[in-house]
DNA sequence: GAAACCTTGACACACCTTTGGTAAGGTTTG
DNA sequence: CAAACCTTACCAAAGGTGTGTCAAGGTTTC
């Protein structure tokens, strides 16, 4: 048995109880149940727990804009769309095209990987 | 002379110049300034605060959405970290390697396809 | 030079988000 | 079976967002 309850995963983890219950309600981290209803979090959800918090003070976010990464993910017309919007601005040939974009899409892997080269902390060691 | 007051542009584009100045301020649309500091809003923008719009009404998004959607596409950092912590929910290899994740962002560019092909309307006809 | 713009800054208000607490009730365990 | 958990569902307070309005002052235009 290596799962633990709301309240051993709040000290664990950093949050509390109330915070956990959010997380989930926001659609971050939802563990498992057991028969009776009760949250279980394994060591893989303890473990996204603490990365959670380091993720929101690393780069100042909230809860919320970290959920909104997960529906842009979860919603590819939306993440299209908003993309498409985002990329209108920077660039500016009059018509963005299926291969203008393409192209775009793939040039980013150069940047990409120059910042996996940079910055080779890249192992979420579970 | 095609470019217009702020008062002109908010007519134009449903805003209102208060909306307009705070579109501002958190980065989305930034006209010209002339000379003496008046925000001129030329017909990019006005298409943009168009389409800003209906990109709002119809994923039903806030402003701040797209404000943070813009600040992880400048913030390379940034967006990696969120993008590493939502995928290692998902996926789970124990591991994570840069390669694993390269792999991974090439995959989507088939995905990405998928998307376009089946959903053609990507002219940002500006 | 006065009317009609524009600028930034402040105050304000309605709403939503984040977070805490508490209540009513089910579960586990010594 | 009672203590100590858990659940959901509310009420609430602090802070952030989106929006309006107003004031003090510069600019354009007739």
């Amino acid at each position: 048995m290596d799962a633990l309850t709301i309240h051993e995963a709040a000290e664990t983890s950093g949050w509390t109880p109330r915070m956990l219950r959010y997380i989930e309600r926001i659609g971050l981290i939802e563990p498992a149940r057991s028969g009776s209803g009760y949250r279980m979090y394994g060591p893989g959800e303890l473990q996204r727990l603490r990365t959670l918090r380091e993720l929101l003070a690393e780069h100042d976010l909230g809860l919320g804009d970290v959920a909104f990464a997960l529906r842009m993910r979860q919603d590819g017309a939306m993440q299209g769309d908003v993309d498409a919007w985002l990329e209108a601005e920077p660039r500016r040939p009059e018509t963005v095209t299926a291969e203008d974009w393409l192209r775009w899409e793939q040039e980013k892997h150069a940047r990409i990987l120059e910042a996996v080269n940079a910055n080779p902390k890249m192992e979420t060691t579970a």
